[in-house]
DNA sequence: TCGACTGCCACCTTTGAATAGA
DNA sequence: ATCTATTCAAAGGTGGCAGTCG
């Protein structure tokens, strides 16, 4: 789903995160048998951090490289999602959507539409590499998409985000409930777009004012300051200039005559957060950019500009997170423990128990005697989203074996493999584990042997769809019913995920 | 001619293995 | 023998910039 200005429900203005609760698309026979989809009942919030930094990338226009080995994104995505279901495993993936249908090129200091946008790609999906984890987990910690990368190289087979150049996209994340080891069917999905993450994907920065941002935000762009002491290259272009001073403060004074440039001056000067106090605001030029800017008047139309950066009114502490809009009127009124024994059965217990120990072991370690949240906390107490959450513990650190932690390949594959293949992981742990579960889900287990999700044109039509026109896809619309019609679609969808 | 794109560069952070010490 | 802290090198991320391409 797509949240354009027709949205038809409410947004809170305050966490600026949208929920997608597919009741309406969903079949009805099927709802009745899937009961335990219960994420689609769940208050389910999700809101981006760091949104200081974002606002302040905002308000000058965010670009985003795309090379074609692919660029990490900064500011990354961070989200904090509450209102899971602590013992249930979730997949959290990303992509990114195109914002509008407009092409922008930049003029000089600004950014203007360039006639219409090309051919939409397929998004492919970025799996969390936590994935899947129990909704505990995905709560415990900010959920940080910083590997993500973006590309421009359609043909790319490291799972990257294909992005056109100097579109505007903004990112979308969702969130899957894992299937279930013993029915074979798989939850419900949700999706949250972040229009306040909105950027413009660009080969090479446009905006010197993003440069600098960037440059003073990015840890790993330190070389890049001015206090960068070992810098040779900055070494070398000061010398250099220094012999030719004269020339050069010529051409400066003609250059500031003309109001042109005198950008790249100051970047030479300071663009240190470090340095204090000589740091001019680097939002001055953009404050007094007029409002018929389409980027940021986009921005500002959607409430999500506008604001001075630190204003209180937006700050997280101070927030109160209200409630979501939840579209599904028929929600289940069990507690989510009961939830747990009616959806999962004995295996996934045993399983969700193995994760529970492990973490706590994983506390343990680190000394953190915080206990995660019980679920009637979470319930009652929704205004902790926008808190900070402490940062999860450096896993190099940990003594536990990574393949507690590793889920999935990192590349994106079609969800039908994913899903496959986790019910495959569960089951073939959950033996391990509990050797006698073989013979008690003897029946069940044989039959689930087949792989229960459909292949991966089902998939892609289901996506295709989705994209298309914008229905929201509860799985078991994957089961091959879909019509002929949508065949091309999925053949071409499939082929993007080689 | 010009804007978009590419590939390489130097500089930096992060990560994990190796080592030393308690 | 085990755990913890430190060191160090490799891997990988960063924007700049000159050159290429359409």
């Amino acid at each position: 789903m797509y949240v354009h200005e027709d949205y038809p429900y409410s947004l809170n203005p305050l966490t600026k995160s949208y929920g997608c609760y597919p009741q309406g698309q969903m079949n009805p026979g099927c709802r009745s048998s899937c009961s335990e989809a219960e994420l689609m009942s769940l208050p389910v919030h999700a809101a981006l951090q760091g949104r200081e930094l974002w606002e302040k990338f905002n308000s000058v226009g965010t670009e985003m490289l795309i090379t074609k080995t692919g660029r990490r994104m900064f500011p990354s995505c961070r989200v904090t999602v509450m209102g899971l279901n602590p013992k249930v495993k979730y997949v959290l993936m990303m992509d990114m959507v195109q914002f509008d249908n407009n092409k922008y090129k930049w003029n000089r200091d600004h950014w203007e539409m360039s006639g219409k946008s090309e051919p939409h790609l397929q998004n492919r999906l970025f799996i969390h590499p936590d994935s899947p984890a129990l909704g505990e987990r995905w709560m415990q910690y900010p959920i940080s998409f910083h590997k993500l990368k973006l590309t421009n190289n359609t043909f790319n087979s490291k799972g990257l985000v294909v992005l056109h150049s100097m579109h505007k996209y903004h990112p979308r994340l969702h969130i899957v409930q894992a299937p279930d080891v013993c029915g074979g069917h798989s939850g419900g999905y949700l999706r949250f777009t972040f229009p306040e993450a909105a950027f413009i994907a660009v080969t090479s920065y446009q905006n010197h004012e993003i440069t600098k941002l960037k440059i003073d935000n990015n840890p790993f762009a330190k070389g890049f300051r001015d206090n960068g002491l070992s810098r040779k290259r900055f070494r070398d272009k000061d010398m250099s200039q220094r012999s030719v001073s004269g020339q050069q403060q010529n051409k400066t004074q003609n250059q500031q005559e003309s109001h042109l440039d005198t950008t790249d001056d100051d970047e030479q000067v300071s663009s240190s957060v470090e340095s204090t106090g000589a740091v001019s605001p680097p939002d001055i030029k953009a404050t007094s950019m007029p409002v018929s800017i389409p980027f940021l008047s986009a921005f500002m139309k959607r409430g999500c500009a506008g604001l001075p950066c630190g204003q209180e009114g937006w700050s997280q502490s101070t927030i109160l997170h209200q409630s979501q809009h939840i579209i599904n009127q028929n929600r289940d009124s069990r507690r989510p423990d009961d939830n747990l024994q009616y959806m999962c059965g004995s295996l996934t217990e045993a399983l969700s128990n193995r994760m529970l120990t492990l973490q706590q072991q994983q506390q343990q370690c680190h000394s953190l005697d915080i206990q995660p949240p019980g679920v009637h906390q979470i319930y009652s107490n929704q205004a902790k989203l926008q808190q900070p959450l402490r940062l999860p513990p450096k896993l190099s650190r940990m003594q536990l074996p990574e393949s507690v932690f590793r889920s999935l390949d990192s590349n994106p594959k079609p969800l039908s493999d994913i899903f496959n293949t986790i019910r495959e992981r569960m089951i073939a742990k959950d033996l391990q584990i509990n050797p006698q579960h073989e013979q008690t889900a003897s029946g069940a287990s044989r039959e689930e042997k087949a792989p229960i999700f459909p292949a991966v044109q089902d998939c892609g039509v289901a996506f295709c769809a989705e994209q298309y026109t914008g229905l929201t896809t509860e799985w078991p619309a994957f089961n091959g019913n879909t019509e002929q019609s949508n065949e091309s679609k999925s053949v071409a969808f499939s082929q993007l995920w080689e």
